[in-house]
RNA sequence: GCGGGUGUAGCUCAAUUGGUUAGAGCGCUGGCUUGUGGUGCCAGAGGUUGCGGGUUCAAGUCCCGUCACUCGCCCCA
């Protein structure tokens, strides 16, 4: 470390991206509290088994991803990869069975060692939402309706898609993986690399490889709708038909298959293309058998996951409005003057700044430079005839007004705005 | 983990085929004018050209290594 160096695949975060960060966990949260779902926050580590057990062993995630140390007493501890493991745990850590059906959200830093790109780092932002213990499928519906209502309201409804798919249950899929498997055997002379070692570790995935020889194979392959039990076909149908009913546009994908190993039933990602090789912005399904692997009672649940860092990439961050003061004093009786004034402001709710630097010209432009609705000037001839300067900035109108009804005079700027 | 591209001031970029003291705009600080911005003028600060090594009379420029960023593979949100 000559420099001073951030560690590889985290960023420092300011300005206009740390305002857009902010605005996807804050529309989240609204969201999330119309569809009435609680907060909970998990620790951003676990003791290592929590992760292994539930995503698969074979996931590269938990294979060669995670962070995984000991500490000083010697127990294996993992860096969160991603929340729902967590959360799971915390379920049955906590007896929150009492409280089933559970509807939960999150948001935080998660940990992959991973190579650095384009919306992908090694520390990246989750936001997270569950329902734990209800196995309708209207619960499926009702998350996804509030993927797309988020990203909606972050205006990026447009730049993403919805892909849906059934992994259908355990035994359907168990079927399914053994026609692909005998298929793409025989083919495996065709297969990429990367395939042909996925054929006996995860053959589902190799549904979704971008190799051109892959691909041709796969239009071919048998299809998941051949396999699913009838129960689990009339489930997928009911959630298919629920979107429909809300009108939320998607596209059946019966190559959409998932990298962790708890999901069945339901799938889905809201796709993008402008972000490079990173498509999925928000996506998740049904996991019913987790909480088994955690060793607690059979539990169904749902979930989806979003990237913040890809979804505020992709939205746009609205121009700021309303009431924005800055206040200028000439002179340090004034100055002094400042600061109780502000004080005042900012307790009666206003947004308030009083710079320290530079000469009368320099902090007007400061003023403009962030944005300042308003100006406050107080020199010594004000100061001394108990006056203030207000400044509207946008209409340059200037008016001078008695230095105790500052405080008014702001308020009846807020009920204008 | 694998392959391609790129690293020059706080930021965005210049710098002929290797050739004197590495420049500009923006930003920052101060001043013109301790009192009026979004659109004036002047000045100043700020660089071991990512880092290390090599070739050469001479390296920002060529070569090797390394670190970081970036694009793709992989993986996934």
């Amino acid at each position: 470390m000559t420099k001073l160096q951030p560690v590889r695949g985290t960023r420092d975060l300011f300005g206009e991206e740390a305002a857009a960060f902010e605005r996807v966990v804050s529309v989240f949260a609204s969201v999330a509290k119309r569809f009435q779902f609680q907060p909970v926050s998990t620790p951003i580590f676990e003791f290592t088994p929590v992760f292994a057990r539930t995503m698969g062993g074979t996931s590269d995630v938990v294979s060669k991803e995670m962070y995984v140390f000991e500490d000083r007493g010697g127990e294996s501890l993992a860096l969160r990869p991603e929340n729902t493991a967590g959360i799971a745990r915390a379920f049955l850590s906590n007896g929150w069975q009492q409280h089933t059906p559970l509807k939960v959200y999150a948001y935080g830093p998660m940990f992959r060692y991973e190579r650095p790109q384009k919306g992908r780092y090694r520390q990246f932002h989750q936001i997270d939402a569950e329902v734990i213990g209800a196995a309708h499928p209207d619960v499926d519906v009702e998350l996804i309706a509030m993927g797309h209502m988020l990203l909606s309201e972050l205006g990026v409804a447009g730049s993403t898609a919805l892909e849906i798919n059934t992994l259908a249950d355990p035994e359907s899929r168990a079927r399914y993986r053994t026609a692909l498997t005998a298929y793409f055997q025989a083919h495996a002379a065709d297969l990429s690399a990367d395939s042909q070692a996925r054929l006996d570790k995860n053959p589902l995935r190799i549904l979704d490889s971008k190799d051109a020889g892959d691909c041709a194979l796969c239009k071919d392959a048998p299809i998941i709708d051949d396999y699913v039990s009838d129960e689990s076909g009339q489930f997928f149908e009911t959630v298919l038909d629920g979107l429909k009913g809300l009108s939320i546009p998607f596209t059946r994908n019966r190559q959409l298959v998932r990298g962790l190993d708890y999901y069945s039933h339901t799938v889905f990602e809201f796709v993008t293309d402008a972000l490079g090789a990173q498509n999925a912005v928000l996506s998740g399904g049904r996991y019913d058998g987790l909480m088994e692997q955690l060793g607690g009672p059979p539990t169904p649940g749902c979930g989806w996951a979003g990237g913040i860092e890809r979804l505020a990439a992709l939205a746009e961050v609205p121009q700021q409005e309303g009431v924005k003061i800055i206040c200028i004093g000439m002179g340090a009786a004034a100055q002094a003057q400042l600061l109780p004034l502000s004080y005042q402001l900012r307790a009666a709710g206003l947004s308030v700044d009083v710079p320290t630097t530079g000469n009368f010209k320099k902090r007007m432009k400061r003023a403009n430079a962030i944005g300042a609705s308003h100006a406050l000037i107080l020199g010594e001839d004000e100061l001394a005839a108990g006056q203030i300067g207000a400044k509207d900035l946008r209409s340059g109108e200037q008016q001078s007004l008695a230095l105790d009804k500052t405080v008014e005079w702001a308020k009846s700027l807020q009920t204008e705005h």
